[in-house]
DNA sequence: GCAATGATTTGAACACTGTCAAGATAGAGG
DNA sequence: CCTCTATCTTGACAGTGTTCAAATCATTGC
């Protein structure tokens, strides 16, 4: 009815039964085995088909790595939620948000950071990255006690993306045991390891 | 003459030109620009050929990688040999070597870290994958006054290597500016960076 | 010195991949 | 009803990694 959601030419809505499919190859195969034809088969459709709505397979892709991001960012809102009122521990739960996503949807989240598989220009691609940096930053001003314009604040978030990005990797690694040791590693470890690595508000910050 | 550093067959040594041919591609087009074929035809040698050395083009790309691994290792111990007698200098040393190799060979490191590239059970891989991570534990270790198999240790290590891979992701990002503005970054960001987050010895450890 | 041996390389095939141009199709708007 | 435009198919092309029988050639044994 409404022309957005369902404009039904051929298909019905090509598009996001491209990127559905695209997700549900990521589910079952992983970034390795996803491949434009297949996305293509699993749609219905023939392989030339998605370049009108996509350009490229960089154009797949890349909408599909923006979902996530918009994913990520309500992940990591729920999880500083679960902080309460303090800033750290409203921080800390940022970085549980973040892992949490990186291990319910290990596909998407191999996908998102490989660069070379996405369209670096994309606009909207960039807007969601920037709004999820844009999160984290926010929490880490809070928690400095700083304004979130303080390259302080800049540098004290890249190293707290980084702690939390390498503790998801490891574990979509499966260096942290099972999918049941996983829960209970991200609730237990995680958090020792940001108490280890706290953002320290008492060093020079200008030198 | 002796066999086995010169076996002179029909090529010569085709397992030792397909690894330079490979780094050279990876140097001049990045892992994005490599093909099994391409590097074939630099070698001056048929498709099939590398087939014999590497059984496929994963064994090709692991070998490349484990060369690029114990030249990381080297970086981290001229890095540390920085940092004078001081146990945290000499952390901070290693993640200093642990950037400049990345910044050096950004098309083997990016290579290093793709495990969908690389063969998981290969054994060399793995030994020198730990012997790399047993420099971090290792200086980490004396860093915290602690026995180096302390799960402590473990930890701590996951985070600086987090810290400083993140770092050097960014800097290969080009978000840290250009060329020149990448040396001194290393020297004055870095540090920064690793002072802000460094390991606190004084929590409990043994929750 | 020469033939046999076995490692090494070739060449052609196969099943894939992403992209492109040209034609078929079908719904929308006049 | 008829055109028009976006959508999709068809068929082709260049390129990829892998496989395998056949050809090539250094080495080994005689």
């Amino acid at each position: 009815m409404d022309p957005a959601s369902k404009s039904g030419y051929h298909h019905g809505d090509l598009r996001d039964a491209l990127v559905s499919a695209t997700d549900r190859i990521l589910v079952e195969r992983g970034l390795d085995g996803f491949s434009l034809r297949e996305a293509a088969r699993r749609a219905g459709v023939s392989a030339g088909a998605p370049a009108h709505h996509f350009g490229s397979v960089y154009g797949l892709l890349t909408e599909v790595a923006i979902r996530g991001f918009e994913e990520l960012v309500a992940f990591l809102k729920a999880g500083e939620a679960e902080g309460g009122s303090d800033p750290l521990a409203r921080l800390h739960g940022q970085g549980r948000g973040y892992v949490r996503f990186a291990v319910a949807f290990p596909g998407r989240f191999d996908l998102m950071f490989r660069k070379d598989r996405l369209d670096d220009a994309n606009e909207r691609l960039r807007l969601v990255g920037a709004s999820a940096r844009h999160e984290l930053e926010r929490a880490m001003a809070a928690c400095l006690g700083r304004d979130i314009s303080s390259p302080h604040v800049a540098l004290a978030a890249l190293g707290a993306w980084s702690l939390v990005h390498g503790f998801a990797h490891l574990a979509l690694d499966g260096k942290l045991g099972g999918p049941a040791a996983m829960a209970s590693a991200i609730d237990e470890m995680l958090p020792q390891l940001l108490a280890m690595y706290r953002p320290d508000r008492e060093q020079s910050g200008d030198a």
